[in-house]
DNA sequence: ACCTGAACACCGTTCAAGT
DNA sequence: ACCTGAACACCGTTCAAGT
C-alpha cells in the first residue's frame, strides 16, 4: 500500500479515508496539467483543518498538506493566496459549525446561551485552531455575520450595542480559554510536571483533571448560566 | 555609528538604547572564548521579551536576538536551551511583573482584584506574548508559585479549592483576551475591514474603538467587579 | 489553467576550530 | 567555558517547463 508520494503522511502515522488521502495513495502524478484538477479551496481547507486537529497548527506544512492531497507543494498556490490564507479558510470552517441566524428570534438569554454553548462547542472539537484564530485578524465575511447576528439579537431585545458588545468579547474569551484549557492536547497546568513543585493547593485541583475533561463543557456551561443571571441583574442598573 | 553587526537591528527601524544595543555596536567580534562572558540568560530574556514587544513573537529570531545582543546565532545555545526554552524565560519575566506574595492576607475580594488587575496590566503591557504564553504548558517553578499564592488566598478565606481554580482560570482568560483584544497592535476586528461588510453593528461598535485603548482597562475592571460581585452573590448557595 | 522539479532565501541547530 | 564560521535539514515561495 506504500507508494513514494505516501512518505510524508506515513511518517506522521495518520492512515486516512477521506478521498484525499486515497489520492495520495495513487501512482505518482506527471507535470503539467490534468485532465480534471486535483485540488479545490475547499478540498484544501478541509485537508488543512483535519492535520491542525490531529498534529497542530505547527505541523501543517505546506509540504505535508500538498502530500495528504496527491500533489506537491507549489501545486497549492494555484489555488490558495499562500499559507497565511489558510486561516481565513479554517476560520470559516469551523464558524460555519455553530453560526446559527435563527438566534436573533430567541429571547437574549437564550440566544446568548445558544451562541455561547455553539461557539464553545465548536473550538472544543478544534482545540488546536485556537491559538491562531484568536490572534488573528478576522478577514472574512462569514465570521462578520456571525459577530453580527449576536449583536442584533442582543440590540433587538433592549440590550445597548456597545454592552452588547462588551458581553460578546466576554463570552468569546471565555469560551476560547475554556475551550483550549480542557481540550488541548498539552495541559497548560499539567499535572506531572505540578507534583512536587512546592504549589500543594495547585497540585490537588489539577490531580484529577485529565478524567474531568468530559465534564468541562458543565464547567464551562455553569460560569455561562451565572454570566447570564449576571446580565439579566444588571439589565436595568448599569 | 553603522557597523557590519548591527545590520539585522537596523534593518528593523530599532535604535536600542540598552547595553545590549550599544554592544551590537561595537566592532565584529572574533572567534574564540572571550575574557568575560558577552552574555547571560538574564540578558537574552530580557533582549528577547524586548524584540517581542516591538515586533511580535514571530520576528525573535536567533539571529535578531543574537545580533542585537552582539553575536552570532549559535552563540545563544551556550546560554539557553534552543528557542523553545526562551518561551519559558519570557514567562517568568512577564509573570515577576504582578506576583506578588502580599495577596495572601487580603479579603478574597481585594485579592481578587488585585490579581487581576495586576495580571491583565501585565500582559496589557505585552500583549505579543499572550498567543505563545497562552498555548504553551508551563515549566517553571515562579509562575506555579503565581497560582499557589491565587488559590490559597481564597481557600484561606473560605473558598473551596476547585471553586477557586475555576474562578482562577476564568478569571485568566477573560484578563488575556482583553489584554490581546485591546492591545494587541492589529486589532482582531478591524473598523476599516469591517466598514461596508454588511454588519452594521458591528461597524458601529468598532468605529471608535481606536480611540477607546485607554479605556480598555475601565472595562476589564467593570466586568471584574462585576464578576466579584457574582461570586460573592453566590459564596454560600453555590 | 494547473501540475511538476529546480531553485532561492530563510530558519533553527550542530559542530569542529579557535581562545 | 564560550565565541566563531561552516554546514545541515527544513520551510515557504517563485518560476520556467510541460500538458
Amino acid at each position: 500500500m506504500q507508494t513514494k508520494q505516501g512518505n510524508a503522511a506515513d511518517a506522521t502515522g495518520i492512515t486516512g479515508t477521506t478521498a484525499a488521502a486515497i489520492a495520495a495513495d495513487t501512482a505518482p502524478r506527471r507535470p503539467g496539467r490534468p485532465s480534471r484538477p486535483a485540488l479545490t479551496e475547499e478540498a484544501i481547507a478541509k485537508e488543512a483543518l483535519a492535520i491542525i486537529d490531529e498534529l497542530g497548527w505547527a505541523a501543517c506544512t505546506m509540504k505535508l498538506l500538498a502530500s495528504r492531497l496527491g500533489v506537491r507543494s507549489p501545486s497549492l498556490y494555484h489555488h490558495i493566496d499562500g499559507q497565511h490564507s489558510l486561516i481565513d479558510l479554517v476560520r470559516i470552517l469551523v464558524v460555519r459549525e455553530f453560526h446559527d441566524p435563527a438566534i436573533v428570534d430567541m429571547p437574549w438569554e437564550d440566544a446568548f446561551r445558544t451562541f455561547g454553548i455553539g461557539y464553545y462547542r465548536a473550538f472544543a472539537r478544534h482545540p488546536n485552531t485556537i491559538q491562531v484564530l484568536s490572534t488573528t485578524p478576522v478577514r472574512d465575511g462569514l465570521t462578520l455575520e456571525m459577530y453580527e447576528t449576536f449583536l442584533r439579537s442582543m440590540v433587538d431585545h433592549g440590550w445597548d450595542p456597545s454592552k452588547a458588545f462588551e458581553a460578546m468579547l466576554g463570552l468569546e474569551h471565555l469560551a476560547l480559554g475554556f475551550a483550549y484549557e480542557w481540550n488541548a492536547e498539552d495541559l497548560m497546568l499539567d499535572p506531572a510536571y505540578i507534583a512536587n513543585h512546592g504549589a500543594p493547593l495547585l497540585a490537588e485541583v489539577t490531580k484529577e483533571r485529565t478524567d474531568q475533561a468530559a465534564s468541562a463543557e458543565t464547567t464551562f456551561m455553569a460560569l455561562l448560566g451565572r454570566h447570564i443571571d449576571m446580565y439579566r441583574n444588571n439589565f436595568d442598573s448599569p
